[in-house]
DNA sequence: CGACACTTTGACGCACTTCAAAGGGGGTGG
DNA sequence: CCACCCCCTTTGAAGTGCGTCAAAGTGTCG
């Protein structure tokens, strides 16, 4: 277990009232073992098992991009803060997930552990060596940077759907990803929701209420998610 | 030079009034050659030049993805249609901007020109064999993915912009890519336009009138854009 | 010159945001 | 173990930016 670092958050910043996160402090080296990697068997052999506490930094927008992360246990959000400090989630990943891909060698989203997190880190010079030589990993690779185009591509639609089926395609997506049958627990706060789906808190908020009163889902606590009607919210989607 | 193929729609779609668009003929081959193409000198060794009417579909949703198309003149639109008849924009792409890159072995998006377009096309079969023989080859298609990738990442930002933001961004994207000096003519109508941003096309219309009162922008034709002023227009963008 | 498609402009309505305050729920200290 | 506190979430009321509906203006091609 990890104790969340709950410090003061990087002064460079001036982030309005609720926007205030975690410092970064560096990760806990932790290069332990660990079991059932389906695919990227690879990347456990050669990879470290790295913990990050609650709201932590992982890697910062700029930087250069030198690993590869695979989700172990725990959530991360990648994302862009604006001037001005608003701020849009880019994606959520969870256990089994690879994130850090980008098209250049520098990161173009900055990621943040949104729970605890233990991730295995793979160098990304070591895995292109190893693309290099195999066909196999470089098609591997080249996998799932196209499921990642694809993902970021499904989200552009956001821009032309309503608050209500941002919010009931957020579930169905959740519930796939985290679902055991009907029911999940949610990592991430309505904020990031909120900041994922281009939406306020408030309207996050809302429209979870109108969907349980119209009994499409139950929320018995903030992170509870039930669905009671799967087939009522995909008719939401658009 | 090629004439516009006005055809009637095609029967499966019901698209509401403004929406109709050309019905999608074969292409017509062309076989012949090209100069000046920088990276990718490849395709144009081993691919054919083909023409597109304007308004003529080049690929749709869900078939299979079998080509590469790299843009000799014209310019090319990715969308998205919503079975209410909502459609998102996913990309234009202009001469010599590569596309066709998908995550997977079918289009998540049809592709249509938006005017007459000349295009070399390659099978990306011929093109994975190179891959896989010649790591440079290899190197340079993940690359053109990544950048497809990091544009994608980057809109998704719109989610949390205002109209005058993204009409403000638009412009200087466009500036950038077909802009010769501070004007330049758009390829695409204020509809495509207002389909990329998600927006109405009287909000893209009343937002560049806005930009020009403010002598922003001057607006001399529907399809003129003139840049009056760069850095407000920057610092606008958010 | 007239028909047509596209664009612009105006008036109005609504979905979402903003501002504000009240409600949990979990952790800490007494 | 309870009480308090803090943070997150929910709910309410009012404001507004953008969408919708409608009509006039503009350019193009026959």
């Amino acid at each position: 277990m990890l104790t969340p670092a709950a410090q003061p958050a990087i002064g460079s910043h001036a982030f309005p009232p609720l926007r205030m996160r975690g410092s970064v402090p560096p990760p806990a080296s932790r290069p332990t073992h660990d079991a059932h990697v389906p695919l990227a068997e690879t990347l456990r052999l050669i990879g470290a098992t790295m913990a990050y506490p609650r709201n932590s930094e992982i890697f910062g927008e700029g930087e250069p991009a030198e690993f590869l992360y695979r989700v172990i246990s725990g959530c991360v959000r990648t994302c862009k803060i604006l001037s001005d400090g608003r701020r849009q989630v880019g994606d959520f990943y969870l256990p089994g997930e690879v994130f850090g891909f980008t098209g250049t060698d520098e990161h173009t989203l900055s990621a943040e552990a949104v729970t605890d997190v233990k991730m295995v880190v793979i160098k990304r010079t070591a895995l292109n060596a190893l693309a290099d030589r195999d066909p196999a990993i470089a098609r591997a690779l080249f996998a799932l940077t196209g499921r990642e185009l694809r993902r970021v591509q499904d989200r552009i639609l956001l821009l032309i759907k309503s608050a209500q089926e941002r919010v009931a395609g957020f579930l169905l997506e959740m519930a796939d990803r985290v679902g055991d049958g009907n029911h999940f627990d949610l990592p991430m706060s309505r904020q990031d929701i909120a900041d994922y789906l281009g939406l306020t808190i408030e309207t996050v908020s809302r429209t979870l209420s109108a969907l349980e009163s119209a009994t499409t889902i139950e929320v018995p606590n903030a992170r509870r998610i039930v669905l009671r009607d799967r087939s009522r919210l995909r008719r939401l989607i658009g």
